[in-house]
RNA sequence: GCGCCAUUAGCUCAAUUGGCAGAGCAGCUGACUCUUAAUCAGCGGGUUCGGGGUUCGAGUCCCUGAUGGCGCACCA
């Protein structure tokens, strides 16, 4: 995506008035000797450091520490003899500089108001000092233009519509906390993941996401095509069967956070490429990966929140601290139901059951496992809000799942759910070479009739678990909903650059 | 993919039944040496998302396309 895919082609004699003033601006500064984009300013301290070395002189003090520091203007008032710019560094650290007449000179002081529009980056010398009114400056003995911005910004009293801030996030991030606050918010939660897993001695890996198979998850991928080789590739769907590649390998405790692409579609909780966490762990089980997943995520709220009780903008709150429930998938459907679903409950019967409560299954997809999971997700899935591990799904739809160590029909899986979505998931990984073969053939019988989704059979996979993958667990976790469930926004919020169509 | 709603100045939004297209901020000119979204006086700024139609007359009604939001479907 680029700006000119966004932006609408104009010719110079076409622009709105405020863009054609400040090229005009540009263009004068240069015709008289000053540059609109110097190649450097001399910075002596950050806002930050100003603040925090000075934030505390009263109302009217002044010192003899001189600094040079810069910002994005963000505020201009002109008193006649006596102007003053607020700057924005981009953390939101504001610094008023105040560039008096009596001291820049009057010559200067035109030049200051000439050329200096809201938007620009300043950079401002002189002593820190505290206005009158208690207002912590730079009492500027020399300015200079850090960089001339040809554009206006929004206005900074009202929001950006919600299209405005996918569409150019650089603005709402110039204009917006909430937005400056994400950005560093998904940064501290990701370096809390990694730093976790290194803690426990697990290696970071990459694995491919140009595939010649797609596979590890049930999803419709996105095709590319290499010259080089002449062939169709795939984008990834999951990381699943390399990471357990590296394991049959040796890397017995391995994670990875990197992008997976699925080709379905985009509303508040789904996006195309999404941030996927995978981890697998030789010698545990999925008893063990949910522990592991509770602490990954109450660690990650500690550290970039400082607090596992957690504050949504709408001023509900909700606790991730604590143990987490279990709750079994069969149970829980059976209870709500009034009556036994078990892993061994017939089709003709669940589709009745799917029929009465008027729910709608692509006949194509139709078994026990689809039947039941959308069973579940009606009558107890959408209601869960505090954090959920349910466990124990049925085996046709968890083809890299192992069976169930004393539930026939079911496999040792979980889902964690919180506040009405699914967050992450977790298995007691399927090792057995011979059992995957057959799962791998019922997901191809699935291919058959029509099944988009199904899982193809990867032969080069089954040579790798064929040497023996220990006995392991593993987990998957959306990055992007984590960050959701810590903040309450929006997958496209959490996402510095979401995906947007172009215009036009 | 389907349905509903929206798109108006740089930004955020108004505009009664189809009857002269407006406001705030931003911009321009001027005044003002302690302002805080400074204030005061004055002035500009529009392909009403694109294309077609109905009408004496369309921001408003009809058809069509684009983008966005919400709901449904699919998915994590």
């Amino acid at each position: 995506m680029t700006t000119a895919e966004n932006t609408p082609v104009q010719t110079e004699d076409d622009l709105p008035e405020q863009m054609r003033v400040r090229r005009e601006k540009r263009e004068r500064m240069l015709a008289e000797g000053r540059e609109a984009f110097p190649v450097g300013v001399p910075v002596t301290h950050t806002v930050a450091q100003v603040r925090a070395e000075h934030g505390d002189l009263e109302a009217g003090q002044e010192t003899d520490v001189v600094v040079g520091v810069a910002g994005r203007v963000m505020y201009l008032r002109n008193t006649g003899k006596l102007c003053f710019a607020t700057i924005q560094d981009g953390e939101g650290n504001r610094l008023q500089v105040m560039l008096s007449q009596a001291v820049v000179g009057e010559g200067s002081l035109d030049t200051f108001k000439a050329d200096v529009d809201l938007g620009d980056h300043l950079f401002a010398h002189g002593r820190v000092i505290s206005s009158r009114r208690g207002e912590l400056s730079v009492f500027a003995d020399e300015w200079r233009l850090a960089a001339k911005s040809l554009r206006p910004l929004p206005v900074l009293h009202k929001d950006l519509s919600e299209e405005g801030r996918v569409r150019q996030r650089y603005v709402d991030l110039i204009v917006r906390p909430a937005a400056r606050d994400a950005v560093r918010l998904r940064a501290a939660v990701v370096r809390s993941l990694r730093e976790n897993f290194h803690r426990r001695g697990y290696v970071e890996v990459e694995t491919p996401m140009l595939q010649t198979q797609h596979g590890g998850a049930s999803a419709r991928p996105f095709t590319t095509h290499m010259n080089a080789f002449d062939m169709e590739l795939f984008l990834r769907i999951a990381p699943e069967l390399f990471l357990k590649r590296a394991v049959v390998g040796g890397v017995e405790r391995v994670f990875e956070i990197n992008r997976n692409f699925r080709n379905e579609g985009a509303d508040s909780t789904h996006s195309p490429e999404f941030a996927m966490l995978e981890a697998y762990e030789a010698y545990g089980d999925y008893v063990t990966m949910a522990a592991l997943t509770q602490d990954l995520v109450q660690t990650a709220a500690r550290d970039a929140l400082g607090t596992t009780t957690i504050s949504l903008p709408d001023g509900t709150e909700y606790e991730l601290g604590g143990d987490w429930a279990f709750l079994s998938l069969y149970e829980s459907l059976s209870e709500a139901l009034g009556e036994e679903i078990t892993p061994q409950a017939p089709v003709d019967r669940l589709m009745a059951l799917v029929e009465r409560f008027d729910l709608q299954v692509d006949p194509k997809k139709m078994n026990h496992g689809k039947l039941v999971e959308e069973l579940w997700e009606h009558h107890v899935g959408n209601a869960l809000q505090a954090p959920t591990f349910v466990r124990d799904f049925p085996v046709d739809t968890s083809p890299l799942v192992r069976d169930h160590r004393s539930i026939p029909g079911a496999v040792e899986k979980w889902d964690l759910y919180v506040r009405g979505f699914e967050l992450a998931t977790g298995y007691s990984e399927l090792v057995d070479p011979v059992v995957q073969r057959q799962r791998f053939e019922a997901q191809a019988r699935l291919a058959a009739v029509g099944d988009d989704e199904a899982m193809p059979l990867d032969e080069d996979f089954l040579t790798a678990m064929e040497h023996a993958m220990p006995p392991s667990g593993g987990i998957g976790m959306g990055v992007d909903r984590l960050l959701m469930a810590l903040t309450g926004l929006g997958i496209r919020e959490t996402i510095l650059f979401p995906l947007v169509k172009p215009l036009s």
